[in-house]
DNA sequence: GGCGGGCGATGACATTTGTCATCGGCGACC
DNA sequence: GGTCGCCGATGACAAATGTCATCGCCCGCC
């Protein structure tokens, strides 16, 4: 099983060319020495953001991309969307810190292909950029279950814009002007929301939401 | 300089025996083998909670603590107090995701003599580790700008607790209920930590609270 | 063509919040 | 002893918020 990556003939000597993209410098650095210790893993780009991890993977054309899902620019998901089709053969990691179902169900729509939160352990990571790399799919088991019994949003894409302007804690008026809307249909659509997430102020509502991975 | 750390003797070759605290498995091990490649320290304790964290350091008599400020149970401040009495001799540095001045405000109080956003440089991590060890400080320079120019919170113990119970969404009477005070209370703290804060609503303090590190 | 659902709006109404003045008790400080 | 600030409370009032019924428009589906 000589390397040869879904993109085609990869490094010279059948390692899996990775890319880490994580805004924090510290964490990122340790997890670049970290799966640089495997010596089938080779992590030839690092990025601090969205945009810069575009960038690299498809500069340095690599296998897989370990992308965490909270960064500054795109997030991690929105950076699997773009590389989907500017680097097809790249397969897809996300690794996060809050790990909510409805982030999970994002991102596997977005074609990633291994989802983890950071509380996994760290031998995880490396065998999850194998089994990816080899075509293979990895998603946290538990995080897995969660996703599945918490169903997909009730919400209204319109809905859901605006209990994201509401997420700021901005009055009504500001939620309207915001959203080109008018004051009474704003309440109309947080009192829905409110109904749907079983909230009982669209704060609460904000915080189940929130939970969810809904916003 | 032979290693005689404020503790009495150290590690038996001069090393910096160091605890290392982080609830995120992944993150935690990634900066352990890092610092563990410096020669001249040892990372002879982990840990996944606050109160853990406690417990394995006074265990092994580590010379200096490794803390995440966000942990389940106590947190990063609270443990360095805890420390403070339980092993005196133990030199604390806090890591976070978040800078708040507020936190490092309170880090500084309970004694903490490190204090680096995750943000910062891999390498900065193990010279700091050694410049604690040898009995000096480090702050962020930017962190302790913001720290300075932020000031300390306007809010009375009261309005802030009041304020942390408003955190979470919940109507007035219930905050009430669980503060064991009078809605109408409940009420005038909120409006005077609105106005200290300069918030258009409670919502909205708690979110420049929050910005502060204030709560 | 009828039906349902999302979208946007209005108006009326009840409830919740925010504001303000005011009170009494307590402890610290001069 | 007087003053000041924090604590806890009450009451009155205004403004913001949540609820509900209802309307019209448009689009997709059967």
């Amino acid at each position: 099983m000589t390397a040869t990556g879904p993109n085609g003939p990869t490094g010279p000597t059948g390692t899996i060319r990775v890319l880490l993209a994580d805004d924090e410098h510290l964490i990122r650095t340790a997890l670049v020495q970290m799966l640089d210790l495997e010596d089938d893993v080779d992590v030839v780009a690092e990025a601090a953001t969205g945009d810069e991890a575009v960038a690299m993977a498809v500069k340095h054309a690599v296998d897989v991309a370990v992308l965490d899902l909270q960064m500054p620019g795109l997030d991690g998901t929105a950076v699997a969307e773009r590389l989907a089709t500017q680097l097809p053969g790249c397969r897809c990691i996300i690794v996060t810190s809050h790990g909510r179902p409805g982030h999970l169900k994002r991102a596997l729509a977005a074609g990633v292909r291994g989802f983890l939160p950071k509380t996994t352990s760290a031998a995880t990571l490396a065998d999850v950029v194998r089994t990816v790399h080899a075509g293979g799919r990895h998603v946290d088991p538990q995080l897995a279950a969660e996703a599945i019994t918490a169903g997909d949003s009730p919400l209204t894409p319109r809905e859901s814009d605006v209990l994201e302007l509401a997420a700021t804690g901005a009055p009504i008026d500001e939620i309207a002007q915001r959203a080109s809307l008018s004051p009474g249909t704003v309440r109309n659509y947080l009192s829905n929301a409110m109904a749907k997430l079983d909230a009982a102020n669209r704060h609460d509502a904000v915080a189940i939401a929130r939970r969810m991975g809904w916003i």
